[in-house]
DNA sequence: GAAAACATGTAAGCTGTTACATGATTCG
DNA sequence: CGAATCATGTAACAGCTTACATGTTTTC
């Protein structure tokens, strides 16, 4: 499969310019490229040429120039003979299997720090596959069978994700009990499910909430019970926490924004914080990521209902 | 990932001679690289420059000579440092769910070739998958935490094209609700299941055996019920297949051991078969992928005991 | 006597990536 | 006023693949 027969595919669903495909491909999960401009600016002008596709040049007032690009009879039939081609089977590059089969050097706690981090990795890529399902990927289905197909590929990817985390679940239970497993956690907290929606309530942490490993376990601490809601108390929270200069608020919020976890903070008594850190929790407030509440009452009403 | 670091991670393993990683790597399941020379010889000699690895060249009597490369402490550390990185999320190019999301044009006939395609395609895989793990990959684990993984990586490869096999079944089902599936069967045959082995008995067949789809539908059988065993009836072939200049029996027999089914063929009377056909029976009742029998017991003992 | 396996390398080419170059408009 | 979005393109390069080139030994 060539980049060419996904943009036949593509423009076969509506015409559109070169920076729409972009934009799609860019979108897609199951479309492998980058959406890099060079391939598709030159695969176009090469489909053009071989007639598969023309174009139309668009001008627009107050916009850019374009080229409106359309399939051609040709490039349908193409298309066709394409689709009705022998499947090939999918490739798959899991760098991380070579690198646990080669961990042979690394201690058990390094061992499981590396488990920990791909279920991360792996957890945070089910979030993003499930907002841009939730999203839809820019084009409308011609027909019902259509539909069901392409919900069918975003499910694909879903199963596929969910997969890789119960073996990756699977794994950690095998080095468990081989005696290679973690210690008991540092953390007290609880899950709570509420009209079907979960959250995790941390009420306390050891050490304090304070190294870049300490937001992972956060992080896996969600993956492992696919949840992406928290409740955090000041209790958990380290005193560096509070001091921005030392940047461990800015780190571990900007975990908790990357791998797409809302989280709520309960804080005892607002009025003894610096000012720099009560500005930065004024802006963080107006973002839907994470907010900071004096009540754990509001802070559940916030992070349920997400108003 | 590079291959450099894949070869660091072998040569840790064991010292070896670059022909000898070419053969590790195209035998691996999570090595995704093609094991072609120019890059691992390049690599080498580029690894070699910088202090990775050593060489030692040993003459042979009577054997090409060869050069035994040996990780250095360097390379070691280099190792370990790579072992310890944060794990990248695996990447996977399905082409098969970009050819299902424009098959558009296709008939609904032609939408399910397409996905008992895919079907067989994987299950091929899977038994492949299976074929290799059960051989061990020429390497030795140097402790139990590394047999442990290594064991479990195997497992990564499988569970996954369980998924993905899960997922067509589940693809075809929401078809078939939608009154876009298949029709009833033509094949009149039954699961067998003896000693926790299952074999598949076809009695006969609507129009004989003849067409490469119908050696499809066969493997497509074994896929369903994840079975690689037949037994087939002569009442399910057809009198083309018994006619070697047809091409028929050539063509299904390739694809059964394409698709690493064992087949065992029980004929009615032997002594009336043309002598080139007696002649390709044989040859083919000397190797273990398929054989011919004139009587259903020995043809069962032979499919269950492989003997 | 031919094919397969052992063993080391090179050349050419394809695919896809990042980064660069340009220029208009819109939004905060 | 700067950043982001729209819009089209180019240049350079990294990575990987197929195919070629060579020569020996073992196996069928």
């Amino acid at each position: 499969m060539t980049i060419e027969h996904a943009i036949l595919g593509i423009l076969s669903i509506r015409p559109m310019t070169g920076y729409d495909l972009k934009k799609v491909m860019q979108d897609s999960t199951y479309l492998h490229w980058s959406g890099n401009n060079n391939q598709i600016y030159k695969a176009l002008l090469g489909l053009q040429e071989d007639g598969y596709v023309y174009s139309e040049v668009q001008h627009q007032e107050s916009a850019p120039t374009k080229k409106q690009y359309t399939i051609t009879q040709r490039g349908l039939n193409t298309l066709t003979q394409w689709s009705m081609l022998e499947p090939e089977a999918p490739e798959c590059k899991k760098s991380f299997l070579a690198q646990l089969a080669f961990s042979g050097t690394l201690g058990n706690e390094e061992l499981l720090t590396l488990i920990t981090g791909y279920e991360n990795t792996m957890w945070a890529q089910l979030q993003m596959c499930k907002e841009r399902a939730r999203r839809g990927g820019g084009l409308t289905p011609r027909s019902k069978r259509e539909a069901l197909l392409w919900e069918m590929i975003d499910n694909n990817i879903e199963t596929g994700l969910t997969a890789e985390l119960d073996w990756i679940r699977s794994l950690k239970e095998r080095l468990s009990e081989a005696g290679m497993g973690k210690e008991g956690t540092h953390m007290q907290y609880e899950v709570h499910t509420q009209d079907q929606t979960k959250f995790i309530e941390v009420r306390a942490h050891a050490s304090g909430l304070r190294t870049t490993q300490d937001a992972m376990d956060l992080i896996s601490l969600c993956a492992e019970h696919d949840c992406g809601l928290m409740l955090l108390h000041e209790d958990a929270l380290s005193t560096d926490f509070f001091q921005l200069k030392t940047g461990v608020a800015g780190e571990i919020l900007q975990k908790l924004v990357n791998y797409r976890i809302r989280a709520a903070f309960v804080l005892k008594d607002i009025s003894k914080l610096s000012v720099r850190f009560k500005e930065m929790m004024l802006e963080a407030n107006k973002s839907n990521q994470y907010r900071f509440f004096d009540n754990r009452a509001d802070a559940e009403l916030w992070l349920m209902k997400g108003v």
